[in-house]
DNA sequence: AGCACGCCGACT
DNA sequence: GTCGGCGTGCTC
């Protein structure tokens, strides 16, 4: 009897179940778990999904459909990733689809909506087939389609392998953000033209060129940097920047010998990952306090498989990574290295380039697709990249010989994902996935995190504490100022105390800069109006609407909806709307105001929404063309500057009283990581700390560098009033395009869980303002769609 | 998640 | 008489 052969396939579907297709007979031998296939879903959709598993079992309830085409000839995901994406699935509840979608670069998981770009830059290297000259001629024409498009209008069953085919050509991309656009990365280099490429006709060249003298002096250089005019070097291609910058001449002296035909510029597409050769740097010597925390780790991984490095700001910590990294190398393992989301990696990148060289790749969520399917690639066959450098994503990477993972700033909730579903903690999913591989897991930072903390003091994770910092730079001097006193006193300048305009002052006159932090950006969180305490609000969150001068504006920070600001209160009819509060945007027109010759540059979300703008606001404060750094939580990450000698806190009350129960946890992290960036070499930098409230306990803490006593106070509430890490939170949101239903349906639901868990269901009513709350109220906004029940 | 199917109200 | 609203159920 012939046996017919099934495979279970993942769909990106938000499905919790797998579809069993049949294989066709001829692709028996063909089909791997971890391919990617094409299968038909439903009446007309086509997918591609991942060979989850094969097998022999004819499904009795229904009539299989058989897969249309296999997309790989080796698997793309192995199977311990499958593994790993099982674990994330049941542990954060979600499908397996859902997975799929978060690990996979899009490049990599076509799907009907997915749009497909024509590259107008590409040449035909082979003969097309015919299907591939149909899809491509009519995207020519289109520029852009849907994957849907392509298979109704070319009349394909399936057109997602021509697609495919397409795309491993570079004759198509696929795009998930529109926006950014895709240009393939392109280097002009420049050759001697073949007319040229005999003896003879260069000694023409030089009398040719007799009277042009710079012409001349480039031609010669160019011929030294092929290796000499031998024959053998005349096809070599320079790149044309290298000749530019070598001679030192204008565009025109290069331009005019292409012109005559004299040297030929040809425009090649390079790797947007691939480095030119580095000057590399090799390991800087540990001093005896890393080599002492080098030497515990190590030696703690021979019972643990997790460590917490607890090193102050400015321990030195990267360079301990560094030399731990070279040993896994030197071991043949792979390495990866996570940070969190918003530093963008490029300090500590280029240290690592300069240690490691083109062995380092970068995962990024804003670098392009294109360029993640690269390092996919690359770590699925090439191999050439050793470590990788990512984000909270990089998780997915297709890992082969994983030694060791480090989770930098462990404590940074950017590690969680948040919106779409799976909502993983990269940190907690590094823990497992190092298990799959038999890794083990550094994670590191100044200010850890209360589970992780606790976790070394249950025993589960080793602790190695770094008290000192580097090079002798002193803990920095922590200034409290009480505001409500100096405004009592008349001393305030807007939003600055005399105290802290004195710091900056004196910072500005001897050479040194200032950071100014606020973590809140905009121009003022709300209006208000003056007769009636009314506040504009989101039509969709009725969260307050932040006004953004700049642009006008009031935006939701929330979901991001904006409009005009009204003229007048729309309760009372009142023109008298009046700015309450004070964002980055108003800090840094006031510090205009009060030092008008100082420049002064500010980073925050809507300054630095992409790389460039990000990487040029660092840059230009690292080479000190600018005086004063305003900014958000965005400047206290990851980044250090040598010549910050004073930080000033605006307002730490802002902070400390946000309705969350980490607020302090975070108020704590935030100020200590804020505070960390003073101070200078020889020199103890200077922090003030504006508040209404300086014997709050997390502040003092702050100022006595205490992490211990702020562990051990935070643990005990968070015991007292049930939450992590002794209890899990679970966040359930009930949404419904009609308020009153979500009304009605939380507190049934309310209730009914109450039932169940009794005080451990916090359902808030009103937008919270306490820190902590016990018994029930359910946090439901009026107009919104949805609701928040909190079981603990 | 999509998408078809299907059942009730306001229109040419 | 039909168009179209969105409730329900299915997808191998």
């Amino acid at each position: 009897m012939e046996t017919t052969y099934y495979t279970d396939i993942i769909l990106p579907l938000p499905l919790h179940r797998l579809f069993t297709y049949e294989v066709p007979e001829e692709w028996i031998n063909m089909v791997e778990i971890g391919m990617r296939v094409v299968v038909p879903f439903g009446k007309k959709k086509y997918y591609s999904g991942i060979v989850y598993a094969l097998h022999d079992q004819k499904p009795e309830a229904y009539e299989t459909k058989q897969i249309i085409s296999i997309l790989d000839n080796a698997p793309v995901v192995s199977e311990t990733q499958l593994h790993f994406w099982k674990w994330i699935a049941e542990y954060y509840m979600c499908t397996l689809g859902e997975v799929y979608k978060a690990a996979l670069p899009s490049g990599l998981k076509l799907e009907s909506e997915t749009k497909v770009h024509y590259n107008s830059n590409w040449v035909a290297k082979e003969k097309l087939s015919a299907k591939e000259s149909l899809v491509l001629d009519f995207l020519s024409e289109k520029k852009t389609a849907s994957v849907q498009d392509i298979n109704n209008i070319t009349e394909l069953k399936s057109s997602l392998p021509v697609i495919k085919s397409l795309l491993d050509k570079e004759a198509l991309f696929v795009s998930e953000r529109l926006k950014d656009g895709y240009k393939p990365k392109t280097k002009k280099l420049l050759q001697l033209a073949p007319d040229y490429c005999r003896e003879q006709k260069l000694q023409n060249v030089f009398t040719e060129l007799a009277r042009a003298p710079k012409q001349l002096e480039v031609l010669m250089l160019f011929l030294t940097l092929i290796g000499g005019a031998h024959e053998s070097n005349y096809s070599k291609a320079i790149d044309k920047n290298l000749v530019k910058e070598k001679s030192g001449v204008s565009t025109s002296v290069l331009s005019e010998l292409i012109k005559k035909g004299i040297l030929l510029e040809v425009e090649t597409a390079i790797s947007r990952l691939q480095t030119d050769a580095l000057t590399t740097d090799g390991l800087h010597e540990l001093n005896p306090a890393q080599q002492n925390a080098k030497q515990k780790i190590t030696e703690l991984f021979q019972e643990k498989d997790a460590v917490l490095l607890h090193g102050v700001t400015s321990s030195g910590k990267t360079e301990i990574y560094i030399h731990l990294i070279k040993e896994q190398i030197d071991k043949g393992k792979q390495v990866l290295y996570l940070l969190p989301e918003i530093a963008l990696t490029t300090q500590i990148t280029s240290r690592l380039k300069k240690v490691f060289g083109n062995q380092i790749g970068i995962y990024h969520s804003k670098y392009s697709d294109a360029e993640r399917v690269e390092v996919w690639n690359d770590i699925l066959h090439k191999k050439n990249y050793k470590v990788v450098i990512g984000v909270r994503s990089s998780i997915f990477l297709p890992f082969d010989k994983l030694g060791f993972i480090i989770v930098d700033e462990e404590h940074e909730n950017t590690y969680k994902q948040f919106d779409p579903s799976p909502r993983y903690h990269a940190r907690d999913a590094a823990m497992v996935l190092a298990h799959l591989h038999k890794a083990k897991v550094l994670m590191g930072t100044a200010t850890p995190s209360i589970e992780t903390y606790r976790n070394t003091q249950l025993g589960k994770y080793g602790l190695v504490e770094l008290n000192e910092r580097f090079e002798g730079i002193k803990m920095p001097q922590i200034i409290t100022v009480n505001v409500r006193e100096e405004q009592r006193k008349k001393k305030m300048h807007s939003h600055f105390s005399a105290t802290l305009i004195d710091h900056v002052t004196k910072a500005i006159e001897q050479g040194e800069q200032a950071i100014l932090f606020q973590n809140r950006r905009g121009f003022s969180p709300y209006l208000e109006c003056t007769q009636c305490s009314w506040v504009p609000k989101c039509d969709y969150c009725d969260v307050s609407l932040t006004y953004h001068k700049h642009i006008n504006q009031l935006v939701c920070h929330y979901c991001g909806h904006s409009c005009y600001l009204p003229k007048t209160c729309k309760a009372c009819g009142s023109p008298s709307l009046q700015t309450k509060g004070f964002g980055t945007e108003k800090i840094e027109e006031d510090i205009k105001i009060i030092f008008p010759d100082i420049k002064v540059a500010r980073m925050d979300l809507d300054t630095s929404r992409t790389r460039r703008s990000h990487e040029n606001i660092i840059g230009s404060f690292e080479r000190g063309e600018v005086d004063v750094l305003i900014g958000t939580q965005m400047i206290s990450k990851g980044l250090d500057f040598d010549n910050v000698s004073v930080v000033g806190i605006l307002n730490a009350d802002s902070m400390l009283n946000y309705p969350d129960f980490r607020a302090f946890e975070r108020s704590f992290q935030m100020m200590a990581q804020v505070g960390g960036r003073a101070g200078r070499k020889h020199k103890q930098g200077t922090v003030i700390l504006q508040t209404s409230n300086p014997d709050n306990p997390v502040i003092l803490n702050v100022i006595n560098n205490n992490y211990k006593n702020q562990y051990q106070s935070e643990l005990a509430e968070r015991e007292l009033f049930k939450y992590p890490p002794f209890y899990r939170l679970i966040h359930l949101t009930i949404k419904h395009k009609n308020p009153n239903t979500v009304h009605q349906a939380s507190d049934y639901f309310g209730q009914y869980l109450r039932g169940l868990f009794n005080e451990r269901v916090v359902v808030p009513r009103h937008l919270p303002s306490a820190r902590y709350r016990t018994g029930i109220s359910v946090k439901s906004c009026s107009r919104s769609k949805e609701v928040y029940l909190s079981i603990k």
